[in-house]
DNA sequence: GAGGGCCAGGTA
DNA sequence: ACCTGGCCCTCG
């Protein structure tokens, strides 16, 4: 494969270079401007016969330019905030056929080669100093499509982040194998009629309704799909039984095809993605869709992702890059578990999934389908402000296909001895699973993985920590010491620092654990474990003990006997917002995986506080989602909690968050915006170092008060929140532009002070 | 973010 | 007269 260097000096006329195999094309002698001459206008190569001219500079006949527009205007991939604009730069002839909005180039900025991305020819440049040439094209595909831009800018400015920040997460990087295995744009147009006549909408056929069958507004929406038409839900999905969401999706895929349109569908994991992927096959055939996710290596990912981009496919199912997938025409923007923390981008900007796809929807147009077993209390909102319409099951329909959930510890009086207590069961659980295992496989849900995840004082009950830094000790393996998971350090003489007492019980049981214990418990049944390292898809719908974290649950055919979910309260304690929340997801994805109520599956749930009974534990077994969701919108409503109001975090040190919070009233902060914090970030870790080093080299000073890592989480209304963001772009610009950033992060969007 | 120019203050 | 460091600006 000729690459750019092959091309170095070649002296390639752009004559020879059909654009179907261009790969890299490089300017043969771009010498001059290379370095930003000290003196004059420094109109560089002697003689120049011919030379064009721009902004009243002479160029040389070595950098002939575009006979028309000679200009490009480009945006740059670069970190800092301030350079988040257009930079122009020369198109030299050689490149003027290939030069093309929304084609990747390298240019040369400060001094170094980067790549940019064209956004627009003009005929002469704005910029009054004298401009650099365009070096390379990379690829002739135009790959920062409008849509892709007017995207990116709008994402940046929700969340004071850049348009190049959302193009590294939007555009996979360039693979020339894939760009050749994949046929030219040119040579498969959409229009020629080589398309499967089924993707044109004719006529009466409708679309199997499938899965969708059993909620009232179901068959209408994939009409209204096939329709060409853009209706917006969210999706209470009932449990697999109903026919299993992959299809219900791989349906609304299906419909929106026939419309003549593409379909966008992301769900959280690469397991989610190879179900619906299935289901897709099933409905669509061979080639109609294509796959698009983290692990699927440079080649395959780039292929998938050009096939869309060139309008070969228009259906696409992957992970949270997928949301950003350049499908032609777009008419269903759908995400499944909304709730699911993988939608949420770890990286600047931190988009959502569902900001994306929703974005996207006001942008492009486009029906938006969210479905999940759960409800977010951020699809409530939607909800709750009409963006979406619901469509939920028939409650009889619901009472019937939903196992039956049952609290243990409540109604009779659980014993207090035998098999299930050594096994940390229930009796109830125990009960349960023991019947169950007559039928089929029973699922059991653990909340943490490993072995003993947390210890605490058996007299007191306060939690164990650490000597040396108060992080949480735990026991990794079956004869282990307590170890502290923070910092490492073995904790052979623990003793509480409260009531005295040296002995230790677990607060948490592993996934490993617990495994052992029900080998025991249940002599001669086969048991499997899910969880991190091992995840399994499925299991076979015979008699086995199943041991899942949560998100690992195997799929088994014809569902789970019954499904045990243990260790409760450990779901619901965690210090979060959102604990409740996630507590209830978790919960109603294993749950669903059980057999309905009429099937005989049943639930139950160990574990839990038994003198109240929380909203999430009600909601189970009620199975109630949308109940919780709109108990906890309003709770949230009350106390100005997100997402009914706008936050932002700034984190960093503690001295550099002041010097911020005095700024921004400058940049146009509303008045209005109120800070909570700065909250130091967590004492232990960074004292125990010091502790610790202090101990043993006895002359580590400790870390000056201002150098101290905290948070500070902004909150305002929502009214306020284009004005706050905006002034919080203003400051990282002013920021990053004077080199004095101080070390401080911004995320809009995060809801909690820590992580 | 990187590189560089420019001014202030110190050093030979 | 020359070196060093900090500040601030450009980058097309």
């Amino acid at each position: 494969m000729a690459t750019a260097a092959d091309h170095e000096g070649a002296q390639t006329p752009a004559r020879s270079c059909g654009a179907g195999e261009v790969d890299a094309l490089t300017l043969p002698g771009v010498q001059v401007h290379e370095r930003t001459g000290r003196g004059g206008s420094g109109r560089g190569g002697a003689g120049a016969p011919g030379g064009a001219q721009v902004n009243g500079h002479m160029l040389p006949s070595s950098q002939e330019l575009a006979a028309t527009l000679p200009v490009a205007r480009l945006l740059v991939d670069v970190v800092p905030a301030h350079l988040d604009r257009p930079f122009e730069y020369l198109v030299p002839r050689v490149l003027d056929d290939l030069v093309r909005p929304g084609v990747r180039v390298k240019v040369r900025f400060a001094g170094q080669e980067v790549t940019g991305y064209v956004l627009e020819r003009v005929p002469e440049a704005e910029h009054g100093g004298r401009l650099s040439p365009i070096r390379r094209v990379i690829g002739a595909d135009a790959v920062l499509t409008p849509a892709l831009a007017s995207l990116a800018e709008a994402l940046a400015a929700s969340q004071a982040g850049t348009r190049a920040d959302v193009l590294r997460l939007a555009i996979p990087p360039r693979h020339a194998r894939a760009e050749k295995a994949c046929p030219p744009e040119a040579r498969v147009p959409a229009e020629e009629g080589d398309e499967p006549p089924t993707d044109v909408a004719q006529g009466p056929a409708d679309v199997d309704p499938g899965p969708w069958g059993a909620y009232p507004a179901g068959p209408s929406f994939l009409r209204r799909l096939q329709a060409g038409e853009s209706p917006a839900a969210a999706w209470s999905a009932l449990p697999i039984d109903a026919g299993g969401w992959p299809q219900a999706l791989a349906a609304a895929a299906e419909a929106t095809l026939a419309s003549g349109r593409g379909a966008v569908i992301v769900v959280p994991d690469h397991r989610d993605v190879q179900r619906v992927d299935v289901a897709l096959t099933a409905r669509l055939g061979a080639g109609r869709h294509v796959r698009l996710t983290a692990d699927q290596g440079p080649q395959a990912r780039y292929t998938a992702w050009l096939s869309l981009l060139r309008g070969h496919v228009r259906c696409v199912v992957g992970t949270r890059a997928a949301a950003f997938a350049p499908v032609r025409d777009p008419g269903l923007w759908a995400w499944w578990d909304d709730g699911d923390d993988l939608h949420a981008e770890p990286r600047a900007p931190y988009a959502h999934v569902r900001d994306v796809l929703l974005t996207r929807a006001e942008q492009a147009g486009g029906a938006v389908l969210t479905g999940g077993f759960a409800r977010s209390v951020a699809v409530q909102q939607l909800v709750a402000t009409g963006r979406l319409r619901e469509i939920v099951p028939e409650p009889a329909t619901r009472r019937r296909l939903c196992a039956r959930v049952h609290v243990a510890g409540q109604g009779q009086e659980e014993e207090r001895d035998g098999p299930a207590v050594r096994a940390h069961l229930p009796s109830s659980g125990w009960r349960a699973a023991r019947e169950a295992l007559t039928r089929g496989p029973v699922l059991v849900q653990v909340p943490r993985r490993g072995y003993l995840p947390s210890l605490s004082c058996a007299h007191c009950r306060e939690r164990a920590r650490c000597e040396a830094c108060h992080g949480p000790l735990a026991v990794g393996a079956a004869h282990g010491a307590p170890t502290c998971a923070t910092c490492g350090l073995e904790s052979r003489q623990w003793a509480c620092p409260e009531c005295g007492s040296r002995n230790l019980r677990r607060s948490t049981v592993g996934a490993r654990r617990t495994a052992e214990e029900l080998g025991r418990a249940f002599p001669g049944v086969p048991v499997r474990t899910s969880g991190s390292g091992e995840v399994l898809d499925h299991v076979p719908p015979t008699p086995s003990l199943v041991i899942a974290t949560p998100g690992a649950e195997p799929v088994v055919e014809g569902g789970y006997a019954a499904g045990l979910l243990l260790d409760a309260w450990a779901a619901l304690d965690r210090p979060t917002l959102d604990a409740g929340e996630e507590a209830l997801r978790r919960w109603l994805t294993a749950a669903a995986l059980v057999r309905g109520r009429d099937r005989g599956g049943v639930v139950v749930l160990a574990g839990a506080p038994t003198h109240d009974r929380l909203p999430p534990v009600e909601a189970l077994v009620r199975w109630a989602p949308e109940w919780f969701a709109d108990r906890e919108l309003t709770e949230r409503t009350a106390l100005r909690l997100p997402p009914t109001v706008w936050t932002a975090r700034l984190s960093g040190p503690q001295g550099a968050l002041g010097d911020a919070l005095a700024a921004l009233p400058a940049v146009g902060l509303p008045p209005s915006v109120e800070h909570i914090g700065p909250v130091l970030l967590d004492q232990s870790p960074h004292n125990s170092v010091a502790m610790i080093s202090g101990a043993t080299l006895g002359s580590v000073p400790p870390t000056p008060e201002a150098e101290r890592p905290a948070h500070v989480l902004l909150r305002a209304d929502p009214a306020d929140a284009a004005a706050a963001t905006a002034a919080l772009s203003r400051w990282r610009r002013l920021r990053s532009v004077r080199k004095d950033g101080g070390g401080v992060s911004v995320r809009v969007g995060a809801h909690e002070l820590g992580g």
